[in-house]
DNA sequence: CCGCATGTACGACCTGGGTAGTAGGCGAGG
DNA sequence: CCTCGCCTACTACCCAGGTCGTACATGCGG
């Protein structure tokens, strides 16, 4: 029942670094964000238990530091937001939000090629499943 | 300079009646919400109020009602907010939403095309570019 | 054994979004 | 003229995100 999974900003900057690295403690969180935003260690800590209160990580207690581990995935996450986005914005057209993409960010020739790739393909898959 | 306008939930939902009639009373909003949410009278005047003290909305008085229009463009509040989700959800990496886009949520093959064509048409303007 | 460095747990507080009640103004109908 | 209905303005709350401070545990170097 994919309840949507909406994280605020703190919140999927920590899943970001539970993400990448599997797990961490509080500090090394801490260490991660630290070039983007000075916080106290006890911010991170409090982030994390209301986080995990929410059931978005776990943790396990490793000698005295806790260590904490992603429970939801970071596709799941990706997904409902990105719904979430496209529904509030566009009224769920897809469609219009990558126009709007497409349209106001600069998109480089590369990328434009790497989209016209994944059409096509996304096309065959089509043609395939019926 | 282009701060980040994020508009919440209900924000967006009062935004998108304004952007659609150019201007509305409080009644007027409410009216256009209800089959959605079921809000107080109050509680749509508080949300305007709040939202003017932001420039988001303004108002004139038109006899006993106030009327209000918006004061941002619906076009700038996508590409800012659309720009946000891209950013902290791909590192900015546009391409990455896309991708996504197009493999979690089920697009037809109509918009399919309607991208085709869209990216043909970046595709020139960026050669008329150079 | 002492005290510093680290860590956790808990509680305080602020802000912004959202929701609404209440008081008071004011025009229309009786 | 009085009351009903509609409207605004103000105030009060609740909740979640975010940010810490403080108190207390505990391992380690001297």
């Amino acid at each position: 029942m994919a309840k949507s999974h909406k994280l605020a900003e703190l919140q999927l900057a920590i899943m970001h670094v539970l993400w990448e690295r599997g797990e961490a403690t509080v500090a090394e969180v801490r260490a991660a964000l630290e070039p983007a935003r000075q916080l106290a260690h006890t911010t991170i800590g409090t982030m994390l238990t209301k986080m995990e209160a929410k059931r978005l990580v776990a943790h396990r207690s490793d000698g005295k530091a806790n260590v904490f581990r992603p429970v939801i995935k970071q596709e799941r996450v990706g997904r409902s937001m990105v719904a979430d986005l496209a529904e509030r914005l566009f009224g769920g057209d897809v469609t219009a939000l990558v126009c709007h993409l497409l349209d106001e960010c600069d998109v480089s020739r590369a990328e434009l090629g790497r989209l016209k790739k994944l059409i096509r393909q996304k096309e065959e898959e089509l043609k395939h499943a019926e």
